[in-house]
DNA sequence: ACCAGCACTTAAAGCGCTTTAATCGAGGTC
DNA sequence: GACCTCGATTAAAGCGCTTTAAGTGCTGGT
């Protein structure tokens, strides 16, 4: 009937104290020592001890202290994870980094940067919880910063490239996304595409010279046009009137991410733009957003699951398996062609 | 330089135990009962005792252990709070929770529940960590469920309302602010205003009732068209496009949420459908997304930044002030008015 | 009958902090 | 000089768990 406890639990706030493993052992008559044993599954215990305490504790409702046990072993199984609230994109990427983490047996501490909190405010919270790791999404800090906090604990730099700064980084080969989408414009028939930029981070940095050298493979160098921009909505949209004022619409417009693309799209539209007929426009990052049919976005899929898979998995490495060399994985991302390109007219 | 921490930190990962209590005490010739007292403030060690300390530990780069101290104090100063990661107006919330949160020295732990992770798991999560309150933004488990978990640690429920389960609840007037809906579109001249629906919760049920009682209290009985929804921008993509096939468009229509509104924006403008010389569209959020220009959605704020004051404040009375009686804060939401209404043609 | 070896079980020492009661010294007071 | 007071400091006892070394009581081999 309950679904948030497995037992009954006696009335009155804060009446009761929560259950000890002392307690559990009283009822068994045991010594904690071997409740310990049997509930963290170490083998030792017999058959029969294990049934016993299992269900000793299943009648007081037991639930192990996580601040103890962190303090007694020494280890708290937690890997904090930095996000910034506001993105799609890292919102799905934290959804699969709870399933990858539960598999090894570690549980997730999230901590948000927000337009009031900033990085290095996250990245205290999380280490004051003991974490053991850090999984930073696309951090902005300096590599100099981020190798002095790999010290304290493993970091593993979720899709920013980041050079021999000795910790790990797991991203996607944003250069080669781009240069997929540069492809695939060029295929439709394209020649003035246009980029609009993500701010000032490395992963733009990426970007925009994925644009470039695309470009100027297909020998556009001449049509090169970087607009400036920012990672979100808003950026786009004012991308997108600023285009519609300039009345010199490129027949394609490549967006830093899909907020962006988004927002561009979106003013497009509204000023009675035809995407893809008059313009093409695409995305980075295959947002929750982009899939949606009232969008519709072509765009870059970074393989959000994998990512996060290979993030844990570093983490593991070092924390488990000793691993004290840096890695760096890169993934091949994927273009999703949707319905915002067509053919130039 | 560093901007994560104070002091320098000797390398080779993990080979420097972090700075202990004892650690600092040592250096200033003290007890650690004396660091403890002037690391958190607590008045009685002299003026020279507090400076001295604190410049220890400044150098030593020390940082207290949360597990220790919550483990020590019995107090965790934690409140644990519930999301769905995928909402922007949760993320909102959230961003106010910390602030305010702060303010009154508790941290925040989020958990979210996923299309994977539900809400009882999120709510372990949270117990886990011994949070001494939970914040749960929109819980969708029954109110006795909810009555139980209170008796473990007093719950917040935020935006949801519960009646008469003992447990505190901030929300806003949510059929207040479909009435103000109402009221504006009837003024601008609609009468055939159509209501997309969020799915089966309670604030679903409130929106409803605030549309239904609205419209009669216009005369409008005969108007009432409740269309089956939910609350992604997928539902209202999927109704824009019913919308369309029937080939029958209200003059007005108002959704459940902003993502809903979104979609549904989104679906007649992509089909040709001018917003809002064709059809007005209204939102309920006031998103991020819908301040935008490229939306521009007229909506009804819930004033996300009290709501997570109210929140916080009703945590703080029941953990710090002794309150035991439960309290409902209703806040007036209040309708924006953007460029998705007109007068109907 | 004795001991080695085995399968369990547990006493006890922490983990890094908080907190309470006790201690210490330096002034006052009479 | 004995006695108090009062502010500053600290010894020591935990908080709820883990972990290690040390027991138990058996079995079977000799």
């Amino acid at each position: 009937m309950n679904e948030f406890d497995s037992a009954a639990t006696a009335g009155g706030n804060g009446a009761t104290p929560r259950p000890r493993l002392e307690d559990v052992a009283a009822r068994v008559g045991l010594s904690t020592a071997s409740v310990s044993l049997v509930l963290r599954g170490v083998p030792g215990p017999s058959e029969r001890t294990r049934q016993r305490v299992l269900k000793a504790a299943a009648d007081l409702g037991y639930r192990p202290d996580r601040t103890a046990s962190a303090l007694a072993s020494k280890r708290s199984r937690l890997l904090g994870v930095m996000i910034d609230i506001h993105s799609a994109f890292q919102a799905e990427l934290v959804e699969h980094l709870h399933t990858a983490a539960e598999e090894v047996g570690y549980d997730l501490v999230l901590s948000t940067q927000t337009r009031t909190r900033d990085e290095s405010t996250a990245v205290e919270t999380l280490l004051a919880f003991r974490c053991e790791a850090l999984i930073l999404i696309g951090p902005v800090a300096p590599a100099s910063v981020l190798a002095d906090l790999d010290r304290q604990a493993p970091v593993v730099s979720l899709g920013r490239r980041i050079s021999g700064a000795g910790l790990d980084v797991v991203r996607s080969a944003d250069d080669d996304g781009l240069s997929q989408v540069i492809d695939h414009l060029v295929s439709l028939g394209h020649r003035a595409i246009a980029y609009v930029d993500g701010g000032k981070g490395v992963i733009a940095t990426d970007r925009r010279r994925g644009y470039r050298s695309a470009m100027r493979r297909h020998g556009l160098d001449e049509q090169i046009s970087i607009l400036h921009g920012d990672l979100t909505e808003e950026a786009g949209d004012k991308v997108g009137r600023q285009l519609l004022d300039d009345d010199d619409l490129p027949t394609a417009v490549v967006t830093f991410n899909d907020r962006s693309a988004i927002g561009l799209l979106t003013a497009l539209r509204r000023a009675g733009v035809d995407v893809p007929g008059d313009v093409s426009v695409v995305g980075y990052d295959d947002d929750t957003l982009s899939r949606l049919a009232c969008f519709d976005l072509t765009t870059v899929s970074q393989e959000a699951e994998e990512l996060a898979r290979q993030a844990v998995l570093a983490v593991v490495e070092r924390l488990d398996q000793g691993r004290t060399a840096s890695r760096e994985i890169v993934l091949a991302p994927s273009l999703v062609v949707r319905g915002t390109t067509a053919p130039p007219r």
